[in-house]
DNA sequence: ACACACCCTCAAGCCCACTTGAAGGTCAAG
DNA sequence: CTTGACCTTCAAGTGGGCTTGAGGGTGTGT
């Protein structure tokens, strides 16, 4: 009979038969027709479209993302627009994460240079100096990109 | 009586106050003094050491490595080689993550490009544009940069 | 005196992406 | 016919970082 078993479709795609079966599961993956004792069975398309989950994972997305763009995949005729936008908007947080490191780098180099050179350096400055840096820096939660965490409430005094 | 009260507190360092009731439970923050009938109160002191967290996490750290160099921090009087080594580490871990999503960045961008440029650019496409990419992606896992994920069985064949 | 906005603790829940475990069915080789 | 490597389902656990809820005390303005 023919058809691939989940645990060839593991090997072959790098993921794990429980993994497979969870995206499945969820929704991610479309049911896979079985066997008659029950065995789900796989052609190479499945293979394809989890090592396309994967790298969708490795660029960013995550699976509701992914489960996203792979309906409007699916739907065939909807225009990429927002699949395109979305990836975009993922490249715009990874670049601003990059400044955010690379200045964090930078006062962090500098001020290790300077204790380096310290004859009496004190461990308190580290708080100062890292809390010190310059603007406040938004918070990179790479799985939830929509900062849903604004809270501004009015306290009254007392 | 002196010492700001917790939501005062939470509203200067933008975060809420079980948050920072729970930092306090995990032995991120010191346990703040109380008033006479439990409230606890603090100074401005905090307020800095809760905004050294939040960039220290936004700069990609756990809770526990933030845990750890606190301690060390306040430690203050132990030598500081161990801080300064630290601080070393870390710089080190900071540039492997700036390489990190630099390459990412790359993979991303160069993904986005081939998609800009095609005339016709169906989701399909971009399924096969992005699963049929030459190289393996790393999988970026932004809070666990350890791959653990290494599943070579050798299955027998039936 | 009362409302109301705070504060306290402790426990449980949530989210994501899985992983692990228990209990059992299937299939090919020896 | 047994062994053992596979497959099945469903339930529960993991981990990080919180959030939410219940139940109850405090402090101030009117």
């Amino acid at each position: 009979m023919a058809g691939l078993l989940i645990g060839d479709v593991a090997e072959r795609s790098g993921l794990t038969a429980p993994t497979i079966r969870y995206y499945e599961s969820i929704g991610l993956l479309a049911a896979a027709p079985r066997s008659s004792t029950g065995y789900r069975r796989y052609g190479d398309a499945t293979i394809a479209e989890l090592q396309f989950i994967k790298k969708a994972q490795a660029l960013g997305f995550s699976l509701e993302e992914i489960r996203e763009i792979l309906k409007l995949s699916r739907a065939g005729t909807t225009p990429c627009s927002r699949v395109l936008d979305l990836a975009h908007r993922h490249l715009d947080a990874v670049e601003e994460r990059i400044r955010q490191l690379s200045r964090f780098r930078d006062t962090l180099a500098a001020e290790i240079r300077k204790w380096d050179g310290d004859r009496e350096p004190t461990c308190r400055g580290l708080c100062q100096i890292i809390a010190g840096t310059d603007e406040p820096l938004e918070v990179f939660r790479p799985r939830e990109l929509g900062a849903k965490n604004e809270r501004r409430s009015h306290r009254k005094a007392r």
